[in-house]
RNA sequence: GGUGAGGUCGCAUAGUCCGGUCUAGUGCGGAGGUCUUGAAAACCUCUGUAGUCAUUUUUGGCUACCGUGGGUUCGAAUCCCACCCUCACCGCCA
């Protein structure tokens, strides 16, 4: 949620930042008119509170009965209230940065550079499915038989090309101060609401478990934003860096299309995600920080790839601020999105009231933002299709090498 | 899954049987002060969060919060019900 203050004292500028994510402005003067109606029922039901507690202490009971019972008349009314209020005012989008591109969708993104030169082929490059059902190591048809269409499994060198992956993210980024944590792969409602992950309706993320309050993570960030939830965190502690591990798994309700087929769009994949909670002040540059190991994380496997800066069209009710990194996918002929990060600054922090405590003794909401390292679906799609050699072998990268214990995959090997 | 103990204002603990004197005591930690050449010690004062109203800053009033949600009552940390979590032991198990 958004600062409740900023949307008392500069409604204009909270409706501009709603604009121009195209979202519906109304929102915001129905939010204000909700806010002094729940304010006026606040007070009239404090005021009899401060009656009943009053006469509870002078043991005035009679008095005490009769205030009893306009307080259960009008508590009701209060409770309806703030019902009201709290679902407009939770609609109302984070507010986007002052420099971020403004935009209607995701066609007005700005490509921000590019690194690495998409690769010659001198023969007629396979896509991963095929590559991988040569290879032996990546098998849908398996999947599906299992768990249903868009699962997978990973044989061979494709298994521990995943584990690869993970290992030198996690090598990587815990030599930058990320502390490496494992998170659990199921998450209580609270947390993946709060972090904007939906269960239902037209684009639902997540997965239920039956009679229980939990839902399988979409992302670490569930857990890894869910796991300082109410608490007050020292200024001095910031800022928290963690790299996690978790299955994400994804409903991809009403997602299909032309990239709807292979390792693009599937239900489940592993990941290592980047997680900072830190102070206002610093989260910008943090944003950069985490942009500059996902670059680093691309370059050191040679994969070329684009940086996208997300306009305000495209940015979801989190996000502040957004990049992508798309690598190359040659099959494609384009760049396709291989990681995210976002800064949420305060909003998500207020939706899990997480804080920070000042030297002075102050406490006001900190930022948070997360990141993508390696996500182990698109980023193996990219390198099957980038290394692949024309006897259908394909070239491991060199930072892998040593994980996997070998150059190179060929037909038949395992 | 079973049995037992427990969850209290940063941390630790008292209070819960017997509802009002709990506007939650004490210790530690933190802030300020006295003393001192300086420091320590000692002593004194202050020290939770959120909401809301009033106010020029300051500040003050009120409300809520003793794991969570209900209930009983004029009045609940305290009584009743349900649930969650922690710890110990038992069972099962990689």
């Amino acid at each position: 949620m958004i600062d409740i203050e900023l949307l008392r004292g500069d409604p204009e500028k909270v409706k501009k930042g709603v604009a121009d994510k195209q979202f519906d402005v109304s929102l915001i003067d129905k939010a204000l008119q909700l806010d002094k109606k729940r304010r006026e029922r606040l007070q009239e039901v404090e005021n009899l509170r401060a009656n009943r507690n009053k006469f509870a202490k002078e043991k005035n009971i009679e008095e005490g009965k009769r205030v009893k019972a306009e307080l259960q008349k009008l508590e009701p009314h209060l409770e309806e209230a703030e019902k009201s209020f709290n679902e407009v005012f939770n609609q109302i989008p984070n507010s986007p940065l002052p420099q971020v591109p403004v935009g209607k969708s995701d066609k007005e993104n700005v490509e921000v550079r590019r690194w690495g030169e998409p690769r010659k082929f001198d023969f007629e490059p396979k896509d991963h499915l095929q590559l991988g059902k040569n290879l032996g190591i990546l098998d849908f048809e398996t999947g599906a038989k299992v768990a249903g269409s868009q699962f997978y499994f990973w044989y061979g060198d494709g298994a521990l090309l995943e584990l690869s992956l993970i290992q030198f993210a996690f090598e990587i980024l815990s030599k930058e101060g990320f502390v490496p944590v494992i998170t659990p792969d199921l998450a209580k409602a609270r947390y993946y609401m709060g972090t904007g992950y939906l269960p239902r309706g037209k684009e639902a993320q997540t997965y239920e478990i039956k009679n229980e309050d939990l839902g399988l993570t979409a992302t670490a960030e569930v857990t890894l934003a869910g796991k300082h939830a109410d608490e007050v965190i020292a200024e001095d502690k910031l800022p928290l860096k963690y790299i996690g591990y978790s299955h994400c798994f994804r409903q991809e309700a009403g997602a299909y299309g032309k990239y709807s087929k292979g390792l693009y769009r599937v239900h489940q994949f592993t990941k290592a995600e980047m997680f900072i909670y830190c102070k206002p002040e610093e989260s910008e540059a943090m944003h950069e920080h985490i942009l500059a190991m996902e670059e680093k994380i691309y370059q050191e496997l040679a994969l070329p790839y684009r940086v996208l800066e997300m306009c305000t069209g495209d940015l979801g009710a989190m996000a502040a601020r957004k990049f992508d990194i798309e690598a190359w996918m040659p099959t494609r002929g384009e760049y396709g999105e291989v990681t995210s990060t976002t800064n949420c600054t305060d909003y998500q922090a207020r939706n899990l009231n997480i804080r920070l405590k000042r030297k002075d003794g102050k406490t006001e909401s900190l930022h948070m933002l997360n990141g993508t390292a390696i996500a182990t679906s698109r980023t193996p799609l990219a390198i099957l299709e980038n290394y692949q050699q024309a006897d259908g072998s394909v070239v491991i990268p060199d930072v892998l090498r040593k994980w996997m214990g070998k150059d190179r995959m060929v037909v038949g090997s395992k």
